[in-house]
DNA sequence: TTGACTGCAAACGATTTGCAATTGC
DNA sequence: GCAATTGCAAATCGTTTGCAGTCAA
């Protein structure tokens, strides 16, 4: 994909971004429109601390519970998702499309990947049985090649 | 399985318990113990907090830092994982075998299951790119039957 | 204009830590 | 007996909340 065709992408993010406040009743306001333009240009699953840091460049005085607040409603109307981790710090990502993860245990960074045929296997019997199922999502872990040539196993 | 057999089993890993402890140079004191055993016999993948109120009957002494300190030293000697939740308590449960998650989303609760055939699909080739991998865990989202049956979806 | 939103500071819950007493090896 | 481990209390970290001023609609 092209620059401009990123940048026409990104552009429609935006709008759907500001019909989806509308519709939740939110006001659209400078502070929650970086925060998600943010997400969107920088999609690398920040922590609440790494986003707020990110902001101060162009919103000097943003403050971190904001950014808190605001994550946790863009949550709620379905813009952002809360990512399972093992960290202690929750990590989020713009809901964009059904992805998975895979995460470096050492470095801990996360990537994205498309797995679609995912879906046409079959689970278990158990799990239908168990009740109604939503989204199936698939952790992977593992070290990354960058962190492999870093750091030797054995020092 | 019957019940005989059960035993047998949990005895059997009491017993790798100790021999991992000893290897790993690490005392197996009572309160080691206990911790290990209740997440053995309970493996409902519990809180810090919800293993040291289930312990207090047995151990009216134990402390919850001595919990918390426990399971960090079990997970660095692989007895124990902990597990990926947006919520912001930590889940544990003892390492036993290769299984995924069904997490309900009401609830909370999670329920482990075998999908052996999971290993022997190809993962996407960005996937093997990216670097070693380790494990793979499918964590699926839904409703249990359970809080289906309980709480209407409009009310 | 007005209620929703923000920044500030203070509270909060989960987890970690320093220390003296205790216990397994 | 000695180092590792524990319980206690206090500190810390990430996150949430009450409040008064500010801003989008």
């Amino acid at each position: 994909m092209d620059i401009s065709q990123q940048k026409k992408q990104l552009h429609q993010m935006m709008e759907q971004y500001v019909l989806t406040c509308r519709k939740a009743g939110l006001k659209v306001t400078h502070q929650r429109t970086e925060i998600y333009r943010n997400l969107l240009m920088l999609p690398d699953h920040p922590t609440a601390e790494n986003l707020h840091k990110r902001l101060l460049s162009d919103l000097p005085s943003i403050s971190l519970d904001t950014v808190y607040r605001t994550l946790a409603t863009f949550e709620q109307c379905g813009l952002v998702t809360r990512i399972q981790t093992t960290e202690s710090q929750a990590r989020f990502e713009a809901v964009y499309a059904p992805h998975h993860h895979l995460i470096c245990s050492r470095c801990k960074k996360v990537m994205d990947f498309k797995w679609p045929d995912i879906d046409t296997y079959q689970v278990p019997d158990e799990v239908k049985k168990w009740g109604r199922i939503n989204t199936i999502t698939v952790v992977i872990y593992g070290i990354c090649n960058n962190c492999e040539s870093l750091e030797p196993l054995i020092n």
